[in-house]
DNA sequence: AAGATCTGCAACCGCATACCA
DNA sequence: ATGGTATGCGGTTGCAGATCT
């Protein structure tokens, strides 16, 4: 139907609103109540558009509005009503007593959906991200295997559509296995990365398929223990605490290590390694129908317990059942 | 210390839909 | 049925403050 009349007609004010347009604003409605938005500025003695007024009024004026940061609750429930409504946030602020569908839609955008991609999960479709699926994959299948194969090769022409880091990062623990697989043996076996029962010299029980060797690896340690082997060979990805490459493969011999939960593994990382960057490995997201960079904010550091919390859980989601790894290959 | 860059959020823009004459 | 207006909604922008180099 006809267009909305354009509200930056001559003499109507845009931009911040003042504490005496607030008041004005606030005074008329509590007179009067909300609606007629279009007669509503004049009525006030505001120089705004209605629309501007409405949205003022729905968005930061409103009584009922509950202000400050999100509960752990709020928080999953948005997280929850998005991966049923997508983005209705209309419809999910109906939800969220107190909070905007423009509170929600910023906090999202500013918060939730950079810790999930963080956590390897599509904000779009709230499923684990294609690429490190495919980097799980090629972790499992280089670290569970005696022979040594480079990583390009194993992967033929599909090598290409992955980002080349996590090729880089794939050939780099090839290669560090190459180099001492003992101490990377030893290593697997203590943290039983590869989901084997049997030790990992019995290669077999991995060899046959990469995913169940894949499924919930704790690579988060697994990153932590040759972060220095990355600095040597990636500009752009490393992790400074030499200690915790020593500590991983020569310190403890006769302690395993534990498999941590989330919050051990936030623990350890803040303990030494808040300033692992992972970033550069992450590739643009091959699921998502929008490119990463549309987003007018990205991470690139991480610095706050919130995105170390999410980091420590990277990788550990689950390979669906029935998905067939060959079909990415 | 200062400039560059990043981050979070309020506000705007334009399209879609509802409503009404 | 049609067309004009009001309102709702989601995407995007701009800016101030924070952080980094």
């Amino acid at each position: 139907m006809g267009r909305t009349p354009c509200c930056d007609k001559n003499g109507l004010k845009k931009g911040p609103w003042t504490p005496e347009e607030d008041l004005k604003l606030t005074n008329y409605i509590q007179i009067h109540g909300a609606g007629n938005w279009r007669t509503l500025p004049k009525n006030a003695g505001l120089q705004r558009c209605g629309k501007s007024c409405r949205l003022r009024w729905t968005n930061y004026l409103r009584p009922d509005i509950k202000r400050g940061r999100f509960s752990f609750e709020e928080e999953e429930t948005i997280i929850q009503l998005h991966s049923i409504l997508g983005n209705k946030w209309s419809a999910i602020a109906g939800r969220l007593p107190g909070r905007t569908d423009n509170e929600i839609k910023n906090y999202w955008n500013t918060h939730i959906r950079k810790r999930l991609l963080r956590n390897g999960i599509d904000p779009v479709t709230h499923a684990p991200r294609l690429d490190f699926l495919e980097l799980s994959s090629i972790l499992g299948s280089t670290l569970c295997s005696q022979s040594v194969l480079n990583v390009s090769n194993l992967l033929g022409a599909q090598a290409g559509l992955l980002n080349p880091q996590l090729l880089i990062l794939a050939n780099t623990l090839m290669s560090l296995k190459q180099e001492n697989p003992e101490l990377v043996l030893q290593y697997l076996n203590q943290t039983q990365l590869c989901n084997s029962q049997a030790p990992i010299q019995d290669t077999s029980a991995c060899t046959t398929s990469a995913v169940p060797c894949t499924s919930m690896i704790n690579q988060t340690e697994l990153m932590q223990a040759t972060g220095e082997v990355f600095t040597s060979n990636m500009t752009n990805f490393s992790c400074p605490t030499y200690s915790t490459l020593t500590n991983a493969f020569v310190g403890q011999p006769n302690s395993a290590v534990p498999i941590l939960s989330e919050n051990s593994n936030l623990q350890s990382l803040q303990d030494g390694n808040q300033n692992c960057n992972f970033d550069s490995v992450r590739s643009t997201p091959i699921s998502s129908p929008t490119p990463l960079h549309s987003s007018p904010t990205y991470v690139n550091s991480c610095s706050t317990n919130e995105e170390i919390e999410s980091f420590s859980s990277l990788f550990k989601f689950e390979i669906p059942e029935g998905l067939d790894i060959n079909d990415f290959m």
